[in-house]
DNA sequence: GATTGGCACACGAAC
DNA sequence: TGTGCCAATC
């Protein structure tokens, strides 16, 4: 019936045009008339796969509706939804962010120690180990016994406890109809393995299979590859060099491994760069040869000869971000588009400094990476409240708006859930009056009336759901917790308030903003798509990117790589590499003597990954420069 | 049982 | 710098 298709795999440096083959392969497919529903296209974020399609539109002229594209995780959502009754959900299960992933293994593990014996209540687990372990057990396509004893033996006296709460873990999600990242995987393949019906549906359905990025897919990622794609056509690019998702538990034998696990496999290298002028290119290298565990490959660039990278050390952190700052208006003067520019970290709070001098001279930017747009506590509200319309089974959602009103506390909280969660729909039970609680009444009260307006409302109209919340008690309970700020935070609701307007639906909304946070940013492109704004990235959000000129900062040994980095120093280079090559023709590393942020200040040195270059790669800017 | 204030501690990347 | 936790107080 179909007959096997064939597995193309390459492995490509930076700059290689990889994601444009992909793309391109995209749209050679649907000009052959295959079926857009048949074509699984997997990108690394749901903003990569938006952009692919736009392209394939302008390549063959038009978009025809049903192509599957987007992450791995909303992939997996949508399968899920689908079949949400094979595996223990309603279609509206929220997906948990790691906030309320957090929160609920917590509980999980305080309601253990209450099952406990009064002699081991006090029992003590590292904060966000249990996270940690539940959640790479999960990606590493392992039950928690197998990972604990082959990657924690130090720890397996505990896996008693790890398997109780995690087995608490799952029966508050499954009463929460809740899936936390993982589970949009791990049950996607459970789901696959252990139903032949569905598996075999979307066997035939997918005939053609698209991966970018596959050296940052983990075992789970990879297995759901090459279940799906028995039958298909399967289309892999990646880059060994460029794996930097290892605390997801990315594997780089997925790619190396590859054409092992389906022999009939064509490997395919290229090493032609065509975005880095030499030097660049060359200072690139000398970095990943570094690396032991790297397939070699020496890059070559069609582009001619350019400038060779700068170095810059300043006296202080603060220095270094007028450096940068000035470098910027420089370039600016010189003719270059903000949009143009990058500045690129390690950790989002390396740009802290940079984001202060950005205001002092009042330079557009916008960030990427390390958002924590999400984890304010205004905007969790609000979120809260619109979650309990989307799926009125979310335990924490219900707690966190009931405990921000007067009165209510978590031990009411705890009684009124048990009333709640009898009924079949506890949203309506509470606006009809049939719960109440036994103290807090006013504040319960003014909670149920502005659930009652939210109920009425048209779910669809998200802006207008925002409106009603900040009408409500809500807005001056918001006045009056944050007297200081209180007008920056509501501009951070309005923010995502016309995020909402952009979406078509409540659950289109939830579910898409917890799947790419960064799509906050974009209605601010779309208000004003002339305007040309500096980023401001951490590496990791910069992978697939491309600009004129990167200014890589904080350059520091302790900072990158990071100190706790440097057990895996070769991702940490890996890393390095990738920021060097987002460059097209300028880039400009640096770093600085001392270092003032928090308590006190440091003397740390420049990074090892400026130590271990060969001087003539690069030029230094003396510190009188400006 | 809810709320407040003080103290300790960490501080990395994100679907 | 802020966040989480605990103990004292309302
Ligand atoms: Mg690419």
């Amino acid at each position: 019936m179909t007959h096997r298709g064939s597995a193309l795999l390459g492995i490509a440096g930076p700059g290689s045009g990889k994601t444009r083959a992909l793309t391109f392969r995209v749209a050679n497919l649907l000009q052959e008339n295959v079926r857009p529903e048949n074509i699984l296209l997997v990108t690394f974020t749901n903003k990569a796969a938006e952009e692919m399609k736009t392209r394939v539109k302008e390549i063959i002229g038009s978009l025809p509706p049903g192509l599957w594209a987007g992450t791995f995780h909303s992939i997996g959502a949508r399968i899920l939804r689908r079949h949400a009754s094979l595996v223990n959900r309603g279609p509206n299960f929220s997906i948990l962010d790691e906030d309320d992933r957090g929160a609920m293994i917590k509980s999980s593990l305080a309601a253990l120690k209450l099952k406990l014996p009064a002699k081991d209540q006090n029992l003590f687990i590292k904060k966000g180990l249990l996270r940690t372990i539940l959640s790479s057990a999960r990606n590493s396509a392992l039950d928690l016994e197998d990972y604990v004893y082959t990657r924690l033996p130090e720890l397996s006296h505990y896996l008693p406890v790890f398997k109780q709460v995690e087995e608490i873990y799952e029966e508050k999600k499954r009463l929460a109809n809740a899936f936390d990242f993982d589970d949009l995987l791990s049950v996607w393949l459970k789901l696959l393995q252990e139903n032949k019906q569905i598996r075999q549906r979307y066997q035939e359905q997918f005939q053609h299979i698209l991966v970018d990025e596959y050296q940052d897919t983990n075992a789970i990622q990879d297995q759901l590859v090459l279940l799906l794609g028995e039958n298909s056509s399967i289309c892999l690019v990646g880059d060994d060099a460029q794996s930097i998702y290892s605390f997801r538990c990315a594997e780089i034998g997925n790619i190396l491994t590859f054409s092992q696990k389906r022999p009939d496999c064509t490997v395919v290298k290229l090493v032609q760069n065509y975005r880095s002028v030499p030097e660049i290119l060359e200072l690139a290298n000398y970095s990943i040869s570094n690396n032991r565990q790297q397939i070699p490959k020496e890059l070559f660039t069609v582009r001619a000869p350019g400038e060779k990278p700068y170095i810059y050390i300043a006296s202080d952190n603060f220095k270094e971000a007028q450096f940068i700052v000035h470098k910027v208006l420089e370039l600016y003067d010189e003719g270059q588009s903000l949009s143009d520019i990058a500045v690129l970290y390690r950790s989002s709070y390396l740009a802290q400094d940079v984001e202060l001098e950005l205001l002092k001279k009042n330079i557009p930017y916008m960030t990427f990476g390390g958002l924590k747009f999400l984890q304010r506590a205004h905007i969790k509200d609000i979120l809260a409240w619109l979650k309990i319309l989307e799926n009125p089974l979310d335990e924490i959602s219900w707690q966190r708006v009931i405990l921000m009103h007067e009165g209510l506390g978590t031990a009411t909280f705890q009684q009124l859930w048990q009333k709640m969660r009898s009924y079949p729909q506890p949203l309506q039970a509470v606006t009809g009056e049939q719960i109440s609680p036994p103290r807090g009444l006013k504040g319960w009260k003014s909670l149920v009336g502005t659930l009652r307006q939210l109920e009425d409302a048209d779910r669809e109209n998200v802006p207008w759901l925002i409106q009603i919340i900040l009408e409500s008690h809500y807005g001056k309970y918001l006045k009056e917790k944050y007297p200081d700020d209180f007008a920056e935070r509501i501009m951070g609701i309005e923010r995502l308030a016309a995020y909402g307007s952009r979406c078509a639906s409540l659950r289109e909304f939830l579910e898409s903003l917890i799947l790419e946070e960064a799509l906050i940013m974009e209605d601010l492109k779309e208000e004003n798509p002339e305007k040309e704004y500096l980023t401001l990235s951490t590496i990791h959000s910069a992978k697939g990117k491309e600009w004129k000129t990167v200014l890589l900062i904080g350059l520091n040994e302790g900072r990158f790589p990071t100190s706790q980095g440097i057990k895996n120093i070769e991702e940490e280079r890996r890393l390095f590499y990738v920021a060097a090559t987002r460059a097209k023709d300028y880039l400009y590393l640096t770093s600085s003597r001392e270092e003032y942020r928090g308590w006190g200040s440091y003397l740390s040195g420049p990074s090892s990954f400026i130590r271990e270059l060969p001087p003539h790669c690069y030029q230094v800017i003396f510190e009188d420069y400006f």
